[in-house]
DNA sequence: ATGGCTACAGCATGTAGA
C-alpha cells in the first residue's frame, strides 16, 4: 500500500499537479490539506476518469480544508477532531482503508491570531493526541498524514529559516510533538532518513533554490504499519513545476 | 523576521500562510 500526502495551496488552482502527481506516483490514498475551497467548489471533474475517489471537507471563507483521494475503497470515519465545541475549521479526515485506519489533517500553524492562535495549536495537538491513543488501544493499523505544521528537531529546517519564536519551531510545538510520537508512532522519513536534512516546504520566492525548507509534512505510523515500511519518497519535482505549491508530497510504501 | 511571494474574499486592502 502506498500513502501520500500534499498540502495543495488551493485545490482549485492545483487540480491539474494533482492529477498529473496520481497519474505518476499512483498512491493507493492521497490525503490533501489547504483546499482553501468550499466542500461543493472541490474540482471532481479533474479526477472523474483518474480511478480515484474523492471525499472533500472543505471551509466557507476559502480557508483550511482537507481532502482524500483513494484507488482503493474507503469509509469516511470522521470529518471533525473532537475535543472543542464550535471548531468550525476544516482540518480532519479520518477513513478506514485496505484494513487500516488513516487520519489526514493540517494542524494550525499557529503564528496568526495572537495568544489565542497559538494556544489553539496546541490544543489542537493536545486533542489528536488524545484522539491518537484512542485509535492506538485498537490493533488496527493506523496512521497519520498531513502538514504538522511542527519541524520536530532542529534537522528539519535550515538553519536560520525561521525564528526561533516562530510556531513551527517554539519548545511547546516540539514537546506537543514528541508526546504524539511518545503514544508509540514512528516518524516514516527519519525511521529510513534518520539524519537527512529532508524538507517538504519552501517558502515562495528564492528559498526553494537556495534550499531554505522546512520538513512540517509528516507520515506517522502505528508500530504494525511501521514493520511494514519499505520506502520514502519526497517529491522534489512538484514543486519545481510552474506555479507549485509551496508545499510537496510525502510518499511512504508499506509492504 | 517578514511579506520581498501567493491565494482568497471581494473590489481596497486585510488576513493568512510558515
Amino acid at each position: 500500500m502506498r500513502l501520500s500526502t500534499l498540502n495543495v495551496n488551493s485545490i482549485r488552482k492545483r487540480a491539474p499537479l494533482v492529477r498529473e502527481f496520481l497519474d505518476r506516483a499512483q498512491p493507493d490514498l492521497l490525503f490533501l490539506q489547504e483546499l482553501k475551497c468550499k466542500t461543493e467548489e472541490f474540482p471532481g471533474d479533474a479526477f472523474a476518469d483518474s480511478g480515484y475517489r474523492w471525499h472533500a471537507v472543505g471551509q466557507h471563507g476559502g480557508r483550511n480544508g482537507v481532502a482524500v483521494l483513494s484507488k482503493l475503497p474507503f469509509e469516511v470515519v470522521a470529518e471533525v477532531l473532537p475535543g472543542e465545541d464550535e471548531d468550525t475549521h476544516a482540518r480532519y479526515v479520518e477513513v478506514a482503508a485496505g484494513g487500516a485506519r488513516l487520519a489526514g489533517i493540517y494542524l494550525p500553524n499557529g503564528n496568526s491570531g495572537g495568544a489565542e492562535g497559538y494556544a489553539y495549536k496546541l490544543r489542537w495537538m493536545q486533542r489528536l493526541r488524545t484522539l491518537a491513543a484512542e485509535r492506538l488501544e485498537d490493533t488496527t493499523p493506523y496512521a497519520i498524514l498531513g502538514d504538522f505544521n511542527v519541524c520536530p528537531t532542529a534537522l528539519d529546517l535550515e538553519p536560520g529559516a525561521l525564528p526561533p519564536t516562530d510556531a513551527l519551531v517554539r519548545p511547546e510545538s516540539r514537546s506537543a510533538f514528541r508526546a504524539l510520537m511518545h503514544l508509540g508512532l514512528t516518524d516514516a522519513v527519519r525511521a529510513l532518513h534518520p539524519e537527512e536534512r529532508l524538507y517538504t516546504y519552501w517558502d515562495y520566492g528564492a528559498a526553494f533554490n537556495a534550499n531554505r525548507g522546512l520538513r512540517i509534512d509528516h507520515v506517522l505510523l502505528s508500530a504494525s504499519l511501521a514493520e511494514r515500511l519499505d520506502k520514502v519518497e519526497i517529491d522534489m519535482s512538484l514543486r519545481s513545476q510552474e506555479q507549485p505549491s509551496d508545499h510537496t508530497a510525502v510518499t511512504v510504501t508499506l509492504r
